[in-house]
RNA sequence: GCCCGGGUGGCGAAAUUGGUAGACGCAAGGGACUUAAAAUCCCUCGGUGGCAACACCGUGCCGGUUCGAUUCCGGCCCCGGGCACCA
């Protein structure tokens, strides 16, 4: 990398041309093939991923964000020689496709194509080095071919199975509706009220890998903590007490589980949902808990909802007797208790749990306190409920104990009489993967004239989805044709499954299948596969960080189980990056509505101090209001077009912007001013290269011979490899990677010396500056590093190393303090010790000043950094 | 409601292991160049006081630990992500 004698400079013009320059960058790695990569073990493999695109019509800035971290990671690592794999594909079933095809009359199928066609030359403009012999679509049969042969395969092992689910019925569209078309309770085209239904859906056993999908979390030292600890929670692990309480005068049992059976003194009534066998029954002869029942069916399917909703019950009539005391208490049925949950019945402590105690006063039901705080502090148990564990009171022979010995001697003492046991409880549900949708892959499953549920075998595989079909917007096109599910088995009738899988099952194998897209004999060709896997870097948004991170982990086990790959889990190191925002806004119309005014038509007024002072629409010259910053969406009309941008300044400015603005995991907030300071410091070093080759012959760098001035020059090089290359390899932070290269061309421009050795030390703080940017700026780097005067091309480049005796320096400053605050800075020799150090500080005239009269009573000395001293 | 994050100048941010708060950039103000403007370059830029040296205050709010806290602990407020059929 050092200059070598008489280097060939190649001329470039004197002002930046970003159009003219990107397309001779793209047309060089275009034209050398130079992103195809294939197994080499002779090398050490890298394999970078972002998560593949929903293909809706055109990029957006947060596809932008990921895609240019990923393709950053890809290149620095191509820097360091390794065999990097950066394959991009299309996450191309789902809903928006459907809804594309009733809204412009066009099948989802050749929607979702051309979006494809349009998005993947768009992520060309921006440079992405990827691997396009790869190139996945989940929507071919080549692709989901697999996931059925995959799904039978589950099913062979037992891991399928079907069972009643709710979901959302549109009672006049006669439809299943997705949460996102409920909107205020009602279906989102017919305006009707939402209603649960329960159908038999398929369901994949994802809790027969709780205790593993939990356990590995161990290993993944390389994902965000906060990842860890949400899949933690989501998969929800208790150890707890499952029993059951009879009921009076019947002979059946009512099963619930509890995570505190210190508590099970306190219990005063037993709550079921609405849907529990009990309730069902008493609805029969009880009109008030029919009522309910029926009032419960309008009850959102959603979570979120459920716990928010006001908590509402009525009682059954039935009554429970307490499996240790023989008290009775009533079963009341209750908003929420979840079917799909546990046994769907719970037992009620009002005294030491939130929801029971709310429960209890709006019901007048009893709370009976049988924990005490263990500092023996008073409580009103009536006014809240303590949920803290604490010490046994009035529980018969338990109380004395503490809430962890009791669990423990409960526990024993149902295990003894035999009705009861501890057990292993996970919040974790199965997976159901059925969905009455169209534009999915189909389940592969046949229905026989008696019932019997087999699968569709190897050779029958893919059962193809229809692409030249029209919606309705009702019905999906599979089911409402009669013909489409009619087939044989066996030379006998049978009817196919009409569901399709939900689209996260794509989404949880396509980083396998990457490994070899072109494989048409088996889903994963395992040479390939146990080479690539695991992936090395994989980058997403937050917004992933539970549900598809967590199916495609439970995935590469199922992969794993049937003996495709050989590790046990899929994503070795993660990044999770945050959303891009942008500020709205909106003007009211008459009504009190918000009319929301894209930001490209509005003007903003500001006092000599920057502080805005009015915003004003340039549509109609009227007074806007701002509204903060908020995700770029349609709904706010605040989405800025990365085209345009790439369109002004290139694609280079829009990298260096989006990398520069914030580090990736906080969000980011989009700024046209920004933008253009991102495209002045471009403008900087194309320029200072420009003035550099404009000097003149280069001659060989002699460290030997260097001033002051080239040492001072060459140690900010040096200082800047050393602040880049671990900003951009271990802390992924390339908005400080960038400001350092920024540090160092401020220091290139107030260099002002031409003499020999000042050109050596100057071509090596240009190469270093334009290596440093390549994988951030490939495009500008690919000139001027020919420019510089090398012959081969910037990516095949290795990554500058380090002269740690450049690094030297012969002082340094010391911080000096007086109780913890800052009173003088001194610079002195870089290897004083700290004796010399302290002598400094009690000599300085500052630092006595503040001593004063006060007699020292310790000197903390931080070697090389800082000296304390605590007086009073 | 539950789980997980975040809050630092006019703005985006930096401070990596508890050790100089505000690197780098944007905006703004002043100046140079120009007939002029744009572009470019130079200077200033957390607040208050002071000619200055410097002093005091300052990292959402309240409290704690420490010689020293943006960083650790406890409580609170606000904003964002997820909650199983949006992807």
């Amino acid at each position: 990398m050092q200059a070598e004698n008489s280097r060939a400079a190649h001329s470039i013009p004197e002002d930046y041309q970003p159009a003219a320059i990107e397309a001779l960058a793209r047309d060089y790695w275009q034209a050398n093939n130079s992103f195809a990569v294939t197994e080499d073990p002779s090398k050490e493999k890298y394999y970078c991923l972002s998560m593949f695109p929903y293909p809706s019509g055109k990029l957006h800035m947060g596809h932008v964000r990921n895609y240019t971290i990923g393709d950053v990671v890809s290149r620095y690592h191509r820097m360091q020689g390794k065999n990097v794999m950066q394959p991009m594909g299309w996450d191309a079933f789902g809903l928006p496709a459907e809804n594309a095809a009733i809204q412009n009359k066009v099948a989802p199928a050749k929607w979702t194509y051309e979006n494809i066609e349009y998005m993947k030359n768009q992520l060309n403009q921006l440079g992405f080095g990827y691997d396009w012999k790869r190139e996945i679509a989940t929507c071919k049969p080549d692709y989901y071919k697999w996931e059925q042969w995959f799904f039978t395969q589950l099913y062979e092992k037992g891991l399928v199975y079907k069972k009643n689910s709710t979901v959302n019925w549109d009672p006049v569209d006669q439809t299943v509706l997705a949460n996102e078309q409920v909107v205020d309770g009602r279906g989102w085209r017919s305006g009707a009220l939402v209603e649960r239904k329960e159908i038999p859906q398929w369901f994949i056993k994802i809790t027969d890998y709780a205790d593993e999908l939990l356990a590995d979390l161990d290993q993944l030292d390389e994902w965000p903590e906060q990842v860890k600890t949400m899949q933690r929670n989501w998969i929800g692990r208790s150890e707890g007490l499952e029993f059951s309480f009879s009921l009076k005068g019947r002979d059946d049992l009512l099963t619930v589980y509890t995570t505190r059976p210190d508590t099970i003194m306190g219990v005063t009534y037993v709550a079921v949902a609405a849907q529990h066998p009990l309730a069902l029954e008493a609805a029969k002869t009880n009109s008030s808990v029919k009522a309910f029942i029926d009032e419960c069916k309008n009850n959102k399917v959603a979570e979120a909802d459920m716990a928010t909703m006001e908590k509402k019950g009525v009682a059954t009539g039935f009554t429970a007797i307490h499996p240790l005391t023989g008290e009775e208490v009533p079963v009341w049925t209750a908003n929420f208790v979840l079917m799909d949950y546990g046994s769907g019945a719970v037992m009620s402590v009002p005294a030491h749990d939130e929801r029971d105690h709310d429960f209890a006063k709006s019901y007048q039901l009893a709370i009976k306190q049988v924990i005490a705080p263990n500092d023996g502090q008073d409580i009103d148990i009536y006014e809240a409920a303590f949920t803290d564990k604490g010490v046994l009171i009035t529980s018969g022979e338990f109380t004395g104990l503490s809430s962890e010995e009791a669990f423990d001697a409960i526990v024993a003492k149902f295990e003894k009489l035999g009705t009861g046991h501890k057990r292993v409880n996970f919040r974790l549900r199965d997976w159901g993967v059925s969905r009455q949708r169209y534009w999915g892959a189909p389940i592969p499953m046949k229905t026989l004239e008696d019932g019997t549920q087999v699968t569709v075998p190897l050779e029958e595989l893919p059962v193809v989805l229809p692409e030249d079909v029209t919606l309705n917007g009702v019905t999906s096109p599979i089911k409402s044709d009669p013909e489409w599910a009619k087939t044989t088995h066996n030379g006998q009738a049978a009817l196919r499954e009409t569901d399709t899988f939900d689209t996260f099952m794509e989404s949880s194998w396509y980083y396998a299948r990457y490994c070899s897209p072109q494989s048409n004999d088996q889903m994963l060709d395992p040479k390939a596969a146990n080479y690539w896997l695991p992936v090395d870097q994989y980058i997403g948004g937050i917004e992933h960080a539970i549900l598809h991170l967590l199916y495609a982990r439970f995935f590469h086990k199922l992969l794993r189980d049937v003996g495709l790959v050989e590790s046990s889990e899929p994503f070795k190191r993660l990044l999770c990056q945050g959303m891009v925002l942008a500020e709205s806004f909106y003007q009211e119309d008459e009504n009190g509505g918000k009319v929301w005014i894209s930001p490209a038509d509005i003007g903003i007024e500001t006092d000599d101090k920057g502080k805005v002072t009015r915003i004003v629409s340039k549509l109609n010259g009227e007074e806007a209001f701002s509204s903060g910053m908020s995700k770029m969406s349609k709904s706010k009309n605040n989405g800025v077009d990365p085209q345009t941008t790439i369109d002004q300044y290139g694609a280079d400015t829009v990298r260096l912007f989006i990398m520069f603005a914030a580090p990736p995991e906080q969000s980011l907030e989009w700024s046209d001013s920004a933008v253009e300071g991102a495209h002045r410091f471009l403008k900087r070093v194309w320029k200072a290269v420009y003035a550099h080759l404009e000097n003149g012959k280069v001659p060989a760098l002699d460290i030997a011979s260097l001033n002051t001035e080239q040492k001072d020059l060459r140690r900010k090089t040096h200082e800047t490899i050393r602040k880049v290359s671990d900003d951009v390899s271990r802390r992924l932070t390339f908005n400080t990677a960038i400001a350092a290269v920024m540090e160092l061309m401020n220091s290139v421009g107030k260099y002002n010396k031409a003499e020999t050795q000042d050109l050596a030390v100057m071509q090596e703080a240009l190469e270093t500056a334009v290596l440093l940017l390549s994988p951030i700026t490939p495009h500008i780097s690919h000139t001027l590093w020919h420019a510089l005067g090398h012959d081969g091309a910037v990516i095949h480049a290795q990554w500058p190393k380090l002269d740690e005796a450049a690094l030297t320096k012969s002082t340094q400053e010391i911080v000096l303090q007086v109780n913890g605050k800052v009173r003088a800075k001194v610079e002195m020799a870089a290897d004083v010790d700290k004796a010399s150090m302290e002598k400094a500080a009690l000599a300085d005239e500052n630092v006595q000043k503040f001593i004063a009269d006060n007699s020292i009573r310790k000197v903390i000395v931080v070697p090389g950094k800082l000296v304390n001293i605590v007086a009073n």
